[in-house]
DNA sequence: TCATGATTGACCTTCGTTGACCATTATTAT
DNA sequence: ATAATAATGGTCAACGAAGGTCAATCATGA
C-alpha cells in the first residue's frame, strides 16, 4: 500500500498486470533497469511478494532468452486447495506468514474481511502473550491450521 | 490538560491531524527530530495515549520505507455492551463459557453465525492444545477479550 | 517522601538494497 | 560435434534504514 521503497513500487506494477493478465513473464534485467535497481532485487521481490503462502507460483529460465514467470494460482478444486495451503503452513508460522495465509483467503473469497480481521488479531503476538517464541509460532500455526480445516469441512 | 511535557504536545499534534484525517502515517524519526526528542518517545506516546482501548489502531512496518500508522476507530453504539461483557471474562474461561459469550454475541448480532463457529473452533481445546489446563483457559480469555476488543469498534 | 508519569539511550529485530560470485542455457566459432 | 562465449537468472552475505524494547533516570504532584 505505502510504496515508499523500490520493492513495494516493484510489486505494485507486477500486481496490476496480474489483475487482468492471470500470469506475467518478465526479463529479469529489463525490469531491473526500468526500476533503476540491481536485478537481484527483482528476486526478493519476487520472494517476499510473490510466494507459495500469497498464492503465486513461480517458474524461470536461465540463459539467453530467459525468463522469470509469475502465475497467479487459481483453485480449481477447494479441497485440494486447502490441503495444500495446510502442507504449507507446517507447525509453526510467524505473524506475517498469517498475514499472508489470511490475505489469499481473502482474496479467493473463502473469508470475508471481518473474519480474516479477526484471525488476524486472534494471531497477534500481544493476544497470544505467551513468554516463549517457539510455543506462540506454534500456536499461531495450530489456530490456523484449524480456520483451514474448518473451511475444508464445515462450509455453509 | 494543556501540553507541557513532549509527550503531550506530541499527542497533540497527531490528535489535531486525526481531527480531520482519520488516518495518519508518519515516519518515527521524522516526528522525534520535529519535536526535539528521541525515537523512543514516539512510542511511549502511542503506548500511552493511542491504544486499543482509547480507540486507535496502530500497525506499523520496520526497514527501508517503514513507518507507523494510526487509525481512528469509530466506536459502535454497543460500546457499553461490550464493556460489560469484558467485564465478565475474567482472566481464565472453559469452552463451555467461552460457548455461552458467542452465542450472547451471535444473538445480538455482533458475530454472523460462521464468526461465531470460527471463533469456538478457535477455542477448542483441541486446537489450542496446550497441555496445562490453566494455560489453555487463560488463552482462550485472551482470545475472547481481544475478540470483544475488536467489536467495540469499527475500523473504516 | 513516594508514587506515578515522562525522558533518554543502549541494544535488538525486521525489512530493503547492493554487489560479488555462481549456475544454466543458447549461440557461435573451430 | 565440441568448445568457447555470451546471455540470462540465482544465491548469499554485508550493509543500511527504519521501528521496537527495556531498564535507568528524572520530574512532579500528592
Amino acid at each position: 500500500m505505502t510504496g515508499q521503497n523500490i520493492s513495494d513500487i516493484i510489486e505494485a506494477y507486477l500486481k496490476q498486470i496480474l489483475a487482468e493478465q492471470q500470469q506475467i513473464e518478465i526479463n529479469r534485467s529489463d525490469i531491473a533497469a526500468q526500476f533503476n535497481c540491481v536485478p537481484s532485487q527483482i528476486n526478493y521481490v519476487i520472494k517476499t511478494r510473490f510466494n507459495e503462502q500469497q498464492g503465486y507460483w513461480v517458474e524461470s529460465k536461465r540463459g539467453g532468452g530467459g525468463y522469470i514467470r509469475i502465475e497467479k494460482l487459481q483453485s480449481t478444486d477447494l479441497d485440494d486447495y486447502l490441503q495444500h495451503l495446510l502442507e504449507l503452513v507446517g507447525t509453526q508460522i510467524t505473524e506475517n506468514d498469517l498475514q499472508m495465509f489470511l490475505q489469499q483467503l481473502y482474496d479467493n473469497q473463502l473469508l470475508t474481511k471481518r473474519e480474516a480481521q479477526i484471525m488476524a488479531i486472534m494471531g497477534e503476538h500481544k493476544t497470544l502473550n505467551v513468554s516463549n517464541q517457539e510455543a506462540e509460532e506454534t500456536l499461531r500455526a495450530n489456530l490456523l491450521i484449524a480456520l483451514l480445516n474448518s473451511l475444508r469441512y464445515k462450509r455453509s
